[in-house]
RNA sequence: GGGCGGAUAGCUCAGCGGAAGAGCAUUGCCCUUACAAGGCAGUGGUCGCAGGUUCGAACCCUGCUCCGCCUACCA
């Protein structure tokens, strides 16, 4: 093995990409349904084919990959299914902000065939430049299988779906209230309104009682739905307005008589206690309207404007320009009562911005109760799992006060409804084909409903319409229900929830075992990264590095709204003064591990991920050095040695790797069996980084050093060159699934067994070996550093040079312990560049510094001229200011008799025996000062 | 309005009933032949506030104060 294998300095722009072509061409990434393997399988949230990647899906998909690939190599059948979703709403916005940019045309004028030719034109090319930055990551989907939610496999799932769901009554055409983004000309969901207060008014409106004097005030913070007004509620129990209840008020400017109901969702305390009641134009009106028996009057048109049975002279406004006509004309008619500033609660549609208007319209619903059901049941009887489990309330708060479900879309993108609608009866026909003829009348002047369906609903069917449903397909059987669904919490209800009612009601049987939601990435000031605020951070600039004027340009075509580009722009200048360096995608997928904590949020800053990458460059410099000092190691012969319990004479530090080595592999599993993902990297980076480097490494250079002189090397090279061999080979197993090019790159140039793969992907996941544990060597080990600690401490605090090798007095009572420290006295004369010299005891050392290893080891280093008295006085007064402090509470903790009474044994047992040691120490300390006088 | 989180070292966060931890930052010393993207050693915290339960509380309970998020029918 050659010295030159490696550089200086990991690069990952060589290793990722070459890697990944290997593994692709190997076809590694793909799994066979008809294996006998135990399956495993993860479908990956199909991203946005207009979106590109961002710090969200580098974060699950990381994840997913962990698992993924962890699952690979511990033998199961992993499969991972890739797709994208055709993200009906979002591709219309785009594309037609697009049409009227270049063409100023609409939709309507370039006709729906020609619409969607340039939708899927688009989709192509879109569609795969995510699948080239998923790649980039080393994300190991099945690409063989990969989808899209508008595919024919797809579409037929569909079409399965609400033909079945239609014939059990779950699907229903009827008029009810939905909202309308007027701009996008469609029904929206709930969900995908955002509400926030806005600044608006409370006005009062007085309304006369027929046949009195009387005036009823309603209070409304839109005037203008007064025209569709159809009644006034009060309270039942309101005795203010009790006598009035079952009377008229003639509504003003219309001449209208409309009555006054009773109904208790009227909150008596707000306002005057009476509201108007609009059923066509607002939510909790029509609720209202349905209790009350109030007709519904619609004023508003699909365009957001004012239209009959309004008045003429409102008929054509918008909504504001009605508004601001009805207060005039109410006040000049002295119906106007007082006006107040108020915060107005407002969903605007989250793609047009546009407000969004409650409308009384006619379409497609699924009907959610029954399936809801089921769904509440599976997660409360464990079939399905929330981890964290916090978010268990949250599905289920949605689940039972679940509504029914509004899956019509006025767009052209995305799977048409499968209904017909016959010219001349009024049947429906809805069929798994196209219709030619009307199911009901056999007639054939048959017309498909316009609408598609929500994009969600071809969602909700995916874990198994990926999987080739309805047909029953190996896959569908292998691979359903998946294991694992790993996603961000704010899609629980939009896609998670759905795909569990949906999977329940048509394969049976939940989507899969476990949903784990993942942390949201917010940046460095926690504000969740979003394109518009362009505080994001694109993984791959920091896969491939970039330049401040890079990051610059990017928010021109990014962030639209000036004010938001220029604070984007100023926050860029201000955090990545030099750019961003490439890290690599290993050093980005091992922060994201690491960050993912069980928090709600990770603050994604660069700085961490530079921390991340040290660590991968540190651990490419040890794999440096090892492959510098193997020469000539016989990897199959020194692991069958090791495995065999043949004569291996192994050095304590040998011992003592090995030993931490299957620790390690025990944590690690725990970690990855419960979704800790931060626990498995900490661990393992913990590991490398200062149990490896740290001290194995540095221990093993005496024996791995090949002799100045030229002389033959000591047998225990073989033996430091088998062990470092076997344990950076395991160490890179387990790192894989994390940061798979680097551990690939270095796995390739070890020496190791001829038995292995091609490829470390493909091997398998080290667990613990309990023949290698060794609490024995664990223990001694523990010794041996903390005695060099101690001398580096003293050498550090006395500025003594590294190249002066101290003589120093090690006074250690114990016999027993003291052969041991005499055993492996190499090591630590080694290690702490000291000479020692092993005594049960002694007298005061002039001018020397001292330092306690517990109760256990004394410490005198002679620096006679070197060291600062009073300084020395001041430190070890410091020690025993501390001393004291714990001895004060552990003796005040003793001296409790119901302490000592009810804690259990080894607690008292535990809290004596410390204080023993601190008092021990106190004692030493006060010899020790007194000794410099 | 309801619900759910969070408040622990300068920063970001682990820990969730028996000795306060990590990473980053910071301070010394060191270019020691794997790594200066490094090594060695250090500094730094009455665990938001007030009560309570307990032999014992950062951890459990109650209240309060801030800060997030979700959700909603205050017109």
């Amino acid at each position: 093995m050659t010295t030159a294998a490696l550089s200086k300095q990991y690069d990952p722009s060589d290793v990722e990409p070459r890697h990944l072509r290997a593994w692709l061409d190997a076809g590694y990434f793909h799994a066979d349904a008809a294996s006998p393997k135990v399956p495993y399988a993860i479908t990956l949230p199909p991203p946005n084919v207009t979106g590109s990647l961002h710090m969200g899906h580098a974060l699950g998909s990381t994840l997913q990959d962990i698992l993924i690939r962890w699952r690979r190599m511990g033998s199961w059948n992993a499969m991972w299914m890739p797709g994208t979703d055709h993200a009906s709403i979002a591709v219309h916005v785009l594309l037609e902000k697009d049409l009227k940019n270049r063409e100023q045309k609409s939709r309507h004028d370039l006709g729906r065939d020609k619409f969607l030719e340039r939708a899927w034109v688009w989709k192509e090319r879109s569609g795969n430049r995510i699948v080239e930055q998923e790649k980039v990551m080393g994300f190991s989907l099945d690409w063989e299988r990969d989808r899209f939610t508008m595919d024919e496999v797809s579409n037929k799932a569909v079409r399965e779906a609400f033909v079945r769901l239609y014939d059990e009554g779950l699907i229903y055409r009827a008029k009810r209230m939905i909202n309308w983004d007027p701009a996008s000309q469609t029904v929206v969901s709930d969900l995908e309104v955002d509400r926030a207060e806005e600044k608006g008014h409370l006005w009062e409106l007085r309304y006369p009682v027929v046949g009195s004097d009387a005036v009823i005030v309603v209070a409304t913070t839109r005037p203008e739905t007064m025209l569709g007004d159809t009644g006034v509620a009060v309270h039942p129990d309101d005795e203010r307005y009790r006598h009035l209840v079952g009377q008229e008020v003639e509504l003003p400017l219309t001449g209208r008589r409309i009555p006054i109901v009773a109904d208790t969702f009227v909150d008596p305390a707000f306002g005057s206690g009476a509201v108007k009641v609009t059923p066509a134009h607002d939510f909790n009106d029509y609720e209202c309207s349905q209790r009350c028996g109030l007709p519904a009057i619609q004023v508003i048109d699909a365009n957001g404007k004012m239209c009959p049975p309004a008045p003429d002279a409102y008929v054509g406004l918008t909504v504001e320009q009605c508004r601001k006509q009805i207060v005039a004309d109410l006040e000049a008619a002295g119906f106007l009562g007082l006006v107040k500033d108020h915060a107005v609660p407002r969903g605007r549609s989250q793609r047009s911005g546009a407000v969004v208007e409650p409308m009384l319209m006619e379409q497609w619903f699924v009907k959610t109760e029954p399936l809801a059901a089921p769904a509440i049941a599976a997660v409360e009887s464990g079939k399905t799992k929330f981890v964290p489990e916090l978010w268990t309330k949250t599905y289920m708060h949605w689940m039972t006060n679940i509504k029914d479900w509004c899956i019509s879309r006025q767009l052209w993108w995305g799977h048409r409804i499968p209904a017909w609608y016959c010219g001349a009866c009024a049947h429906i026909t809805v069929s798994r084909t196209d219709a030619t003829t009307c199911g009901g009348c056999g007639g054939t002047d048959v017309r498909q409903d316009d609408d598609i369906l929500d994009t969600w609903f071809s969602s909700g069917l995916w874990p198994f319409s990926t999987l080739g449903w309805p047909d029953k397909s190996r896959d569908l059987t292998t691979f359903y229900p998946n294991s694992v669904l790993v996603t961000g919490p704010d899609i629980i209800f939009f896609w998670v929830a759905r795909m569990v009612m949906m999977g329940l009601h048509f394969m049976g049987k939940v989507p899969f075992r476990t949903v784990y939601l993942t942390s949201i990435v917010t940046d460095e000031n926690g504000d969740k990264m979003s394109k518009t605020k362009g505080n994001v951070i694109d993984p791959l600039d920091v896969v491939h590095g970039a330049t401040l004027e890079q990051l610059i340009e990017r928010t021109e075509n990014d962030v639209p709204d000036l004010k938001n580009r220029e604070a984007a722009q100023k926050n860029i200048r201000k955090n990545f003064t030099k750019g961003v360096p490439p890290m690599g995608a290993d050093a980005l997928r091992f922060t994201l591990a690491a960050l993912n904590t069980s928090g709600r949020y990770i603050r994604l800053s660069v700085d961490r991920v530079e921390g991340y990458r040290n660590f991968i460059n540190k651990l490419w410099n040890a794999s440096r050095f090892a492959l510098m000092n193997l020469d000539g190691h016989d990897a199959d012969g020194f692991e069958s040695q090791l495995a065999g319990k043949q004569q291996v004479s192994l050095t304590l530090a040998d011992r003592w790797i090995l030993s931490r080595l299957q620790r390690v592999a025990t944590e690690v599993e725990a970690a990855l069996e419960s979704f800790r993902f931060s626990d498995a990297a900490n661990a393992l980076y913990q590991f490398v980084w200062h149990e490896l480097c740290d001290w194995y490494i540095e221990l093993a250079k005496a024996h791995l050093h090949l002799p100045h002189d030229g002389s033959p090397p000591s047998p225990q090279r073989k033996v430091a060159q088998g062990v470092l061999a076997l344990v950076l080979e395991r160490t890179l197993r387990m790192l894989h699934p994390i940061i798979p090019f680097v551990t690939e790159e270095i796995w390739q140039k070890l020496p190791k067994p001829a038995h292995l793969p091609a490829s470390l992907m493909i091997t398998v996941y080290p667990r613990c070996e309990d023949q290698l544990l060794d609490a024995e060597a664990e223990r001694e080990m523990a010794l041996v550093q903390e005695l060099a600690v101690g001398v580096r401490m003293l050498r550090s605090t006395y500025n003594v040079p590294p190249s002066w090798s101290v003589p120093v007095e090690v006074r250690i009572a114990d016999d027993a312990t003291r052969a041991i420290v005499d055993r492996y006295r190499a090591l630590i004369e080694n290690s702490a560049r000291v000479t020692m010299n092993l005594q049960a005891s002694g007298g005061p050392v002039p001018g020397s510094a001292k330092e306690l290893v517990r109760d256990i080891a004394e410490i005198v280093m002679p620096l006679a001229g070197l060291i600062d008295v009073a300084a020395e006085k001041a430190r070890i007064a410091k020690d025993i200011g501390k001393a004291d402090k714990e001895i004060a509470a552990l003796e005040k903790k003793l001296a409790n008799p119901q302490f000592l009474e009810r804690a259990p044994e080894e607690v008292v047992t535990e809290q004596r025996g410390r204080l023993a040691e601190e008092q021990h120490r106190k004692h030493r300390l006060e010899d020790a000062l007194a000794q410099l006088g």
